[in-house]
DNA sequence: CTGTTAGCGCTTTCAT
DNA sequence: ATGAAAGCGCTAACAG
């Protein structure tokens, strides 16, 4: 592998000469800057980026850690990081905290092990303090899907009470007034938002939230069979039911359709995130549109604004909006 | 940040002595050893890797280049590799190919130009010559979804063409014999060869495979969409259609469901891949496994092996397996 | 505009 | 078993 001491000795120049024109540095005559390249071209030239980095201090790389990578959650928003940063050549590194505390903390270590110039973190059991102790490090870190108010600068979130709340009031405005619920984990800051959008609409109709029609889920689509089983043991009358993701709607809408149930026509169901799948699914969901994949970007280019100067307007927080399709349908 | 020399001068030993210790090297009294560790402990010692790397010329990361990111179908791939080398405290640094082989061969390069140890490649468009040429070259690669003899020992491949056969099978077996296809794109092996083994089912039983009721998709949703609403405009037969993957079967039933057709009873589907979501869809889908987690698996495990030099067994080749649930049924 | 030189933090002979 | 010292390839003053 050719160096940069053998580019020198080609073009006939100092180290220092071959240096300037990888760095666009201005202050080379361009006759001299066309022999440099040239001499590069001839050896098929390619910087070492550990001695760039040992050099200079800086990695150009991020790290990005989700809590799975095998959902329908996630990919969109990888995608978005890795074309932003890809596209100013930056690279990313992937690491995944499984919803876990210690794993989280772990994947934060292991990231900042590996040199990473910036994090990009969807963590969700990590606490407030160690966050906001991370981001006082030398380190930036940028988390997506929270907010913390005492580093909001550095948050890209969501309004999920809103997203609670558009679920909701459009079952009330199709006539619906017992609503069944399928929250996500109980102690997720995202599934508390959004569970509380969903009672403030109830109280705006003066509905009292009945906590035995809530079923406490996991995100997933089993817990969405679970869920829907558990509601439909119970003796309670309900015409509709919003669950905290999408996910957990397929897995309760198949429990349905497998007891013989039609769908919207005997029970009408709203989703959140309107993940890929949503619109192919049968019925069509009706959902609560999560721009993931446009955080996901917002985020890359938060770093490329504040970590590496480039001029970019970002804007923090995103509001959902209701994505009518066929799951529910009026009284 | 704590240097090597820092926990020298605190461990009252030389740089070299805490190298060895950092790298398991035997040749240190337990005595002297216990005297390092602490010292690191004292000062929150952290290892610069991109010095290691420099020095050792070896940076413990491999580049992982998939088609893209925002599918159903890599977070699997993506989930097991990214387990795998963690545990043994490697990263990953993804890239996204696109299918494009100009796109492929750039993410090719930039990840070499990371300075990745290994590469586990999952590409499309980039020809075997290429590959070929790059396997020679001094860094790894390991080929996911893809056999090239001449580099057999690197590709780790499912058996796609007995996949497609037992798809097609399948339906013969349940007495259909009008059999429809909407397969992958046509310049992509995988494609091919599920499309061959449709191909042999049917043969076997003496049926003539009609180009007309064969629609080339892109093995996404919508090509699912286009192929069925071509089919439907056909003024032929059939009772029963094949997808080369999942997402177009999703994409397929979603427009017979529209139209009020029955499924499986008015026309009976088997598609490919066997999707987290393949389970929750109604009717839950038949389809051909493809254990494309396990394949990701291999593959980090083939770089454990052959670069790492772990003791790992691994296998080259999987076979799909036909899952039987309710897209399908006898004519 | 260009060259010289001192590191960046660590690994790895080679001595002892 | 331990230490001394020569790099690994590049960046960034500094000097001219």
């Amino acid at each position: 592998m050719a160096t940069i001491y053998d580019v020198s000795q080609l073009a006939g120049v100092s180290l220092a000469t071959v240096s300037r024109v990888m760095n666009k540095n201005t202050n080379v005559s361009e006759k001299t800057k066309q022999k440099v390249l040239a001499a590069m071209a001839e050896l098929g030239y390619r910087p070492n980026t550990f001695a760039q980095s040992l050099a200079s201090n800086c990695s150009n790389s991020v790290g990005v850690l989700v809590s799975q990578l095998d959902g329908p959650y996630y990919g969109p928003m990888m995608a978005e990081i890795e074309a932003a940063l890809r596209a100013d050549n930056r690279h990313v590194i992937i690491a995944v905290g499984h919803s876990d505390a210690a794993q989280e903390i772990d994947s934060v270590e292991f990231l900042l092990s590996k040199g990473c110039d910036a994090l990009i973190l969807d963590v969700e059991a990590i606490s407030d303090e160690y966050l906001i102790k991370l981001s006082q490090s030398s380190t930036p870190i940028v988390l997506i899907n929270r907010y913390i108010a005492e580093i909001s600068d550095c948050c890209i979130y969501l309004n999920n009470e809103l997203g609670g709340y558009l679920a909701t009031r459009h079952l009330i405005e199709l006539g619906h007034r017992d609503i069944a619920y399928i929250s996500g984990p109980a102690k997720k800051h995202d599934a508390i938002e959004r569970l509380e959008g969903h009672k403030r609409a109830l109280a705006e109709v003066g509905v009292s939230f009945d906590p035995a029609l809530c079923f406490e889920g996991d995100y997933k689509e089993d817990s969405g069979v679970d869920g829907m089983n558990y509601l439909l043991s119970l003796d309670k009358k309900f015409t509709a039911v919003v669950c905290a993701n999408d996910q957990m709607v397929s897995g309760a809408i198949s429990v349905c359709l497998e007891r013989g149930m039609k769908i919207p026509q005997d029970l009408s169901f709203v989703g959140y995130d309107n993940i890929p799948f949503a619109r192919y699914v049968s019925p069509k969901l009706t959902t609560v549109n999560n721009p993931i994949h446009e955080m996901g970007k917002m985020a890359a280019l938060w770093l490329l604004k504040n970590l590496y100067n480039k001029d970019i307007a970002v804007e923090n927080v995103f509001e959902p909006e209701l994505v009518v399709r066929n799951s529910a349908i009026s009284i």
